[in-house]
DNA sequence: GAGGGCTCTTGATCCGGGTCAAGGCGCGCG
DNA sequence: CGCGCGCCTTGACCCGGATCAAGAGCCCTC
């Protein structure tokens, strides 16, 4: 069978930029703004972003966006598409770190490099917001807010990098990762129960510390529970609660 | 056989606080501070921080330096003793997330704990400083050098959290942890070959993600092959090179 | 000093998921 | 078109470490 609607899928590609200054355009636009309301941004602040900001794109599918190397440092905000960060182990062995959807904001953790080695590669064509580092370094030691923004979203990187810490089993993992894709998704005004797995199995058994032949047993076993429908990387879940219960360990709330 | 040597352990209880604005006292007791000079601090950010800070403790083996629920957020510099910190997740299960020697910093991933649940449990008697977050957070937004500080040691923290994150044999693991607290305390002026493993085997095994029983194999395992020797929780290690080459894939460099 | 409750160690058994292997698509390319 | 190459799925086997169980050393209390 097929699954018609495509709902989850992103505009591509974004709509140009105004330069005319309209704050309320670039916070839609621009994902770092965020929930600006609730992040407390002012007019002040977000005209201040809004002069800071640099569109960039498109990076194609397998292109890097940054990698340990590049000496410029900046953050990215996806705008559209979706982002894998990962690093490479001395046997050159990659370890995926996460996925990041439109909205998300990259390159926290790449601020100070030789604490945390990574490298951010588009998993599907992407564009982004570029704000550089010391710019955006010296606009937070102005605006309280923005540091304080800052701070919060380290602080939440901090905690989802703690989420695959514990022993669970790969029902669980799974369980959870869709489980939470689905809510981020649901966050951006997208679908939760109906996207795009934009990344391989190889990258989700990866991320999750799981090989790539149990991802594909566990996402059948779901099929067969009716917890979920799955068609290539297409996904539609069936029943989220059932999917949340058995990821309840893992999942915040 | 007995381990004579006492190094490795920290004079308790620390030397009592000068309040006569020492700058070089509060940094040589403050670990906050930490590496002045490689932080970029100069005499006018120590004396800032010589205001904020109050010096807190005892806390004795088991007790709570703070808890999710404390309403009262702030940072916390190690002065001495070991600290754990952990989360429990919905089932009461607990998951420890690191452990934090004297001269290390905890609290900053429990500045937004709607993002980041955790409580931190002195695993011996502890003394600390501490500095309240909105004061911290205040001193940031005045001095560049604080703010870009902390977030260096929340860079750092990201880090230490993905260290654990691949699958790795429990081996690895517990050499790669015993090599980590060595250069920790090596760093620190103590001596990296022979300390106190200030925990119990159970929350080591619930740090690495094994079972207590494996830890204790692992030891002995270890003890066999001449790499360590271990009595109680009293640790020398024997072959830092070979422990080193063990846990190599989980180490930096 | 006896008893109970820790932590730690070691042995025996078992199972989840890794690994190896064999196809089945879908797609780009010669 | 046929071929090769990824990606994905499913099956068979096996191993590392979890689990269960027993016992030893230790400290604290009574």
């Amino acid at each position: 069978m097929r699954l018609e609607n495509q709902a989850g899928r992103l505009p591509e590609p974004p709509s140009p930029i105004a330069d005319d200054g309209d704050e309320a355009h670039f916070c839609r636009t621009c994902a770092f703004a965020g929930a600006c309301q609730a992040v407390g941004y002012g007019k002040l602040e977000l005209r201040e972003l809004h002069c800071l900001v640099e569109h960039v794109g498109p990076f194609r599918a397998g292109e890097y966006v940054f990698r340990t190397g590049n000496p410029f440092r900046a953050i990215f905000a996806v705008r559209s598409g979706t982002v894998k960060t990962s690093m490479v182990d001395k046997e050159g062995r990659e370890q995926v770190l996460g996925f990041y959807l439109p909205g998300e904001v990259i390159g926290l953790n790449a601020i100070y490099p030789e604490h945390f080695p990574c490298d951010a590669i588009a998993l599907e064509t992407s564009y982004f917001c570029r704000f550089s580092f010391p710019a955006m370094s010296a606009l937070a030691a102005r605006m309280p807010a923005v540091q304080s923004h800052l701070f919060r979203l380290l602080s939440k990187e901090l905690g989802s990098a703690s989420l695959l810490a514990g022993d669970h089993s790969a029902d669980e993992r799974m369980a959870a990762f869709l489980t939470d894709l689905g809510q981020r998704y649901a966050a951006r005004g997208f679908s939760g129960t109906q996207f795009q797995l934009s990344m391989s199995r190889g990258d989700i058994a990866n991320y999750l510390r799981l090989a790539a032949e149990t991802v594909s047993r566990v996402l059948s076993r779901f099929r067969a529970q009716n917890l979920i429908q799955v068609e290539g990387r297409q996904l539609l879940i069936l029943d989220p609660a059932g999917l949340h219960h058995i990821g309840r360990s893992l999942l915040p709330d």
